[in-house]
Order: C-alpha cells, then sequence, then structure tokens
DNA sequence: TAGAGGGACCGTAACGTTTCAGATTGTTTT
DNA sequence: AAAACAATCTGAAACGTTACGGTCCCTCTA
C-alpha cells in the first residue's frame, strides 16, 4: 500500500464494487449499515481520506466555492472598511449556502491572468474593478455564473450597486443648498495607470473605474445646473486610498485652490484625511471649509462626517445570493441597493456665502 | 457543437492530438507558433473557454488555492480587526505565491464537516479553533499540507504562534508592581459550549481554546507566585466577541467584586469594552480602574490601551508561507513571533496601594 | 404460487485534462 | 552517406470520482 488509498482501491480490498464505496459516503441510504459500516472501517485502516473534492468536482460538476475577483492588492481588500463591509455580506451569503469562498489573487501590477483560469469555482463576484482590466475579461470567458458589483451593466452578466448619480447628486445638492460655489473634489484611482495629480475633463469622462466616473459625472451635471463651470472645478486623483492619501490630496487642492470653501470626496476615507489635513492647516470644519465624503463607513460616523451611507455589507450579500441562488436564467437579474444621505457635523454655509441655491 | 467545447474537441475539429492542444496553453515552446495560433483562433471561434481548472487539478494534483478553517461565522473573521489582521497577511502570502485563498464555510453551528471534505485546496491554514472541533479533525484526516495557528503543537504539523504565557506574564508581572493585589480577569470563550459568567479554575484548566488556556493559565502561575489566591480571583468569560460583549463582562464582574482594583483582559476588544463600562460607571481609568488587554489593536491605541502586541499580520503571513514553501518536511516547522508590551494609559497604581511587588 | 415490489449492489461510461515515452520529420554533423 | 540531433507532433495511460441503467434476490401479496 505504498501509494495513497483511493476509492477504486478500497473497492478492490473490500470485494465490492466502486459504486458501493462511493455510495458508502454520499448516499447511506444506498447500502446497509452493516456494509457501510465495513466500508468505513477498512477506509481508516488503510488510511483512506475519503472521496478526493477534485476529482468529485471533475464528476459532479460542482466545486462548491465561490470565486472573488478584486483586482487589487489582497491585502487592501482586508485594509479598506468598505472592503471589508463587502467581504463580510458575501462571505454571509457563502455560508448559508454553505459554499467556500475563493479569493482570486490577482494584482493589478501583475498582468497575469492565469489564476482566474486555476481557479475551481462555480462562479465569480466581481466587486469594483476597472471595465477594462484582463482579469475581469478573463472572468467573462470562463463558463460559469457571474456576478458583478459596481461596475457598469454588462452584457448578460447579473449586477448588484446603487445608483451612484442620484446618491451624490443629493449630496451635492446638500452643499450647493448651503451656498457653496467654489468647491474641489478628491477621487479614488480612476484608471490602472497611476495619476496622483489634478485631473482633467476628459479623464474623468473616460474613467474605467465605473463608481468614479459616476460620481464625477453626477456631480459636474449637478454643479453645471448650478451655474458652476465644472471645467473650472479642481478635481484631485490618488491611486492608492488610505487617509494619508486624502490629506496630500486635500493639500495639493488647497495648495493651489485655497479659495475653495467645499471639498467632496468620492470616498469616506479620502474624506477622513481631508480632515486630518484641514485641522493640520487650521481650517475649522465647517466653519472654513466643508467635508463630505462617501460610503458611510464607522470612521465616518466616528468624525461626524457628512457622507452618503450605501449599504456596503447588504451588497456583499446580494451579489453572494444572486451568484448562489439557482434561480432560473431568463435574462440578467439586475439589483439596486438605496443609499441614504447622512447629516453629520462637516458641511457649514461658506463664511461669505453667496444667494442660496433655492430660496429660504 | 451544442455540448461545451473541451480540449477533445477542440484537438478533433483541429485535426491534431490533444496534448498538442495542451501545449498550446501550457507550453508554448512545444508547438510551432503557426500551429498556436490556429488552435487558439479556433478555441475562440468554438468558444473554447481554455482547460478546464478541476479537470486540471485532477490530474496535476494542485488545486493552487490554500484553504483557510477558522470554525466561527466567516463573516465574524471581517469583524474582529485581529482576524481581519491575520486575513490580511495570510493574503499577503497567498498573493505572493499566487495562489487562491479558499475561505471554507464551518459556522460552530453547523456540526456539517462536508465543506472541509469539499475544499479543493493544496493545504489548510487552521487558525484559532477549539481543540476539539470537528472540523479541526477532518482538516487533519486530509491527506495535504497544514499549519496551525494559536493552538496547541499537533504532532507532526507545522505550528505558528506567540509565547502566550510569557507575554501575558509580562503583563501580568507590570500590573502586580503597580501594587494590585485585587484583580479581574475578562477573557474570551473557552469552548464550544456558551458560557457568559463566571468561570471556575477547572473550565479554566480543561479550556479547548489553547490561546485563551495558556493566558489564563500563565495568569494564575503569576499571580499565584505573587501571594494572590487564584481561586478567588473572578474571572468572566464571554462567548461572543465584542465590544459590548467586554462591557457587560466588566459589568458582571465590578457587580460582584466591586473591590477589584484591576481588570485582566485576554484581548483588545474585551478591554475596549470594559472602558466603556468603567466610564459608565463613572470609575476614572486608570486612577479607580486598571485595565489591560490583548493583540495590540488599531483601536486599542486609539484609547492609549495598556496591552501586548502582537504581529498579528506576521503570524498571517508567516502561516502562509510556512504552507506554500515547498520545504523538505523533515519534521515539523514551528515559528514562534515575539510580542511586545505596550504601556498605554490604563494602568496606575491602584488607590490604597499595597506594598510594590518589587523595591523602590 | 405467480407476480409485483423493493432493497442491495454492480459495470460501464463518462468528467477533461496532463504526462510520458515515442514517432516523424527535416537539418546538421562527422 | 551515415549518424546524430533538434523541432514538432502523437497515442495511450493515467488522475479519482460519480451517474446511469441495470441485475439479482428476497419478501410480500393475492
Amino acid at each position: 500500500m505504498r501509494r495513497p488509498a483511493t476509492l477504486a482501491s478500497l473497492a478492490a480490498e473490500l470485494g465490492v464494487s466502486r459504486t458501493t464505496v462511493s455510495n458508502a459516503y454520499n448516499r447511506p441510504d444506498q447500502l446497509s449499515p452493516e456494509l457501510r459500516d465495513r466500508v468505513l472501517k477498512t477506509a481508516e485502516r488503510l488510511g483512506y481520506p475519503g472521496p478526493d473534492p477534485v476529482a468529485r468536482s471533475l464528476r459532479t460538476r460542482k466545486a462548491g466555492a465561490a470565486g472573488l475577483l478584486l483586482t487589487e492588492n489582497l491585502s487592501y481588500a482586508f485594509r479598506d472598511p468598505a472592503a471589508v463591509g463587502f467581504l463580510e455580506g458575501l462571505a454571509l451569503a457563502c455560508e448559508d449556502a454553505g459554499v467556500g469562498l475563493h479569493l482570486v489573487p490577482a494584482s493589478p501590477q501583475r498582468e497575469d491572468v492565469a489564476a482566474v483560469h486555476r481557479a475551481g469555482v462555480d462562479g465569480f463576484v466581481v466587486y469594483s474593478v476597472p471595465d477594462d482590466d484582463p482579469h475581469l475579461a478573463a472572468v467573462m470567458s470562463r463558463p460559469v455564473h457571474t456576478v458583478v458589483c459596481d461596475q457598469p451593466q454588462l452584457e448578460d452578466v447579473d449586477r448588484v450597486g446603487i445608483d451612484d448619480g442620484a446618491a451624490i447628486t443629493k449630496l451635492a445638492e446638500h452643499v450647493l443648498r448651503l451656498g457653496h460655489r467654489s468647491v474641489g473634489v478628491l477621487c479614488m484611482r480612476l484608471g490602472r495607470d497611476r495619476n496622483d495629480n489634478f485631473v482633467s475633463v476628459d479623464r474623468q469622462r473616460s474613467a474605467h473605474y465605473h463608481v468614479q466616473r459616476r460620481r464625477l459625472g453626477a456631480l459636474a451635471s449637478v454643479f453645471e445646473s448650478a451655474g458652476v463651470d465644472w471645467s473650472k472645478v479642481p478635481v484631485v486623483e490618488r491611486f492608492d486610498h488610505t487617509s494619508e492619501d486624502g490629506a496630500s490630496a486635500a493639500a495639493q487642492l488647497l495648495d493651489k485652490h485655497p479659495d475653495v470653501t467645499a471639498l467632496v470626496c468620492t470616498s469616506d476615507i479620502l474624506a477622513v484625511g481631508a480632515l486630518t489635513e484641514a485641522k493640520r492647516r487650521g481650517l475649522r470644519v465647517p466653519i472654513d471649509l466643508t467635508v463630505t465624503g462617501f460610503d458611510g463607513i464607522a470612521e465616518a460616523d466616528r468624525v461626524e462626517l457628512t457622507t452618503v451611507r450605501q449599504p456596503i455589507q447588504d451588497k456583499g450579500r446580494a451579489a453572494g445570493q444572486l451568484l448562489l441562488s439557482a434561480a432560473e436564467r431568463n435574462g440578467p437579474k439586475l439589483i439596486t441597493l438605496d443609499t441614504e444621505l447622512l447629516i453629520g457635523a462637516t458641511c457649514g454655509s461658506p463664511r461669505n456665502a453667496e444667494e442660496p441655491w433655492f430660496g429660504p
């Protein structure tokens, strides 16, 4: 018995068919308790660890796992509270269904798409990757069910998301109503190339991150409607997503445009950094500077940030449920979750308030 | 072509052998560029998505994934900062190696061990599960490499951990040196059964969570050495691990033993909760009450908790590297990481300080 | 006692791939 | 001109399992 025992060798040893051994493990009702017991006993004696999961997967065409594509250093996913929330929700759904969660190693730097092809999963959840990412293309080429999240509608693919445009519009209207006309924007990365700098309107329009493109687009149109020339609005981008980056982005923006009275950030993390930078400069929030975020993470609550709360955990769970539901597939399913404007303590009227947008 | 294309059908269509098609994907140097191109073109035409990962795994006996067993609601793993840190480190190691991270759905309630058997992975990392957990047994029965973390030494199994005893001893000596003799302890769950209550010395000794057993044991011996009767020291256990539970545990303990001057907690989360409860009661920390934690999470830093910092992220990474290193297997490998006593602002001398343990 | 019914088990055919030891060329070396 | 070589491609044998459609035999019913 040099080579590890297999179902076949076990069957041979017992003098029964492979089917019977298989049934001993998978369909106990298909054989007599005595025989089953004998099978299990012999298995233990021979050191047979039970049916090989990979061989079983090949035969049953079920891997018992959901794949998650992040296209970001995996470790980053655990550092960003929003990503953690999403993961939590997704894990919840997987757990309920009794399937594993397979995190695909897809660093943005490494163009190596092989990991996507190597993943033995029953489907993929794709969370916030740029629309031109080769990993995304690789996932789409796999013949398995896929759910995208915070992603533009792809042909015939399930999707979970929020109405980013509507959400940030409400926020912007709040800022406008307070009288701000001289605003700046901090946003997350817009493409796979690093651009820790001001962003042209062109780059905004052609951003490869759907969520960011959507939010910037909505901001542009609502501010334009209020008479603000969007092409004059400074927008600063950061590739990495930490509060330090938020702080440095705020610094970069305020250095060049000390006149802005409000900083609209496309994420809470960036906004928290902006708050830090404001304090460093001796700017009082919200008296001297208004700051807003997006997401509704715990930290935002702690600093009383005015922001948009999105049900990030529900998003993960919805994505998981969508993926795992054996629902009949007639057309792609779309789920749009609700958001909520959270008024904190970081917004106020600008010091030399202009005419309010709406009447008194 | 009703059924999805396979490597074989593609080979048939092309009039070449399966080997050649396989080589086109896996060993481009083994066939002429022209033929390879023809293969890939035809694959696209027939909608062949490339070699099936499961079939490949079966043949190569490599799944390209590391399993993680947590035996806790997966979602919990994303809520506890320590667990998140561990995951982050583990994910880092997996990413470096280009392998996936397969989170095994193993709720403590569900006794369903099948998920462990179903997981197509090359090895397991087991993080802080009770030593009598059936999931752990299931993992051990699988013929794959396993690394345990925060776990007692298992026969012939790699292990990553810290010296919990030494670490908490340093902490306890600090508390003793300040003069405390009347202490209470808050600890995490000691077994798979829920016991949100005081803990007998017996239950402490037979705790199934290695880390907790170790820490309590070390506390017992260091306090005994200092002349404290450990059997009189109140220890309160909490099954769930949130700061709310820490608060309620502190309340339960202080209600019954209002005389304690120091609360030693076996985790930062519990300690943070204890701080909240102390404040609620109008107890000034550290004047009226000394509180200590364990772990060194970010929140601990924020509240200036005196605690033991353990390199939680390194732990995850070390576990991953150990699992994935193809090192020759001569005897189990053991890695013990360093810890550091972090003096915060939550420790002081008791109001009616007794004779200090050490000289002046 | 014939026939129906059902429990227990079996044989064969996949599942889709990689691997290994050749076979077949055309090209160079001696 | 024979021998050696490299480049390219092939055939058959695994890898370990489960699905499917049986067979066999015993018991129950009428």
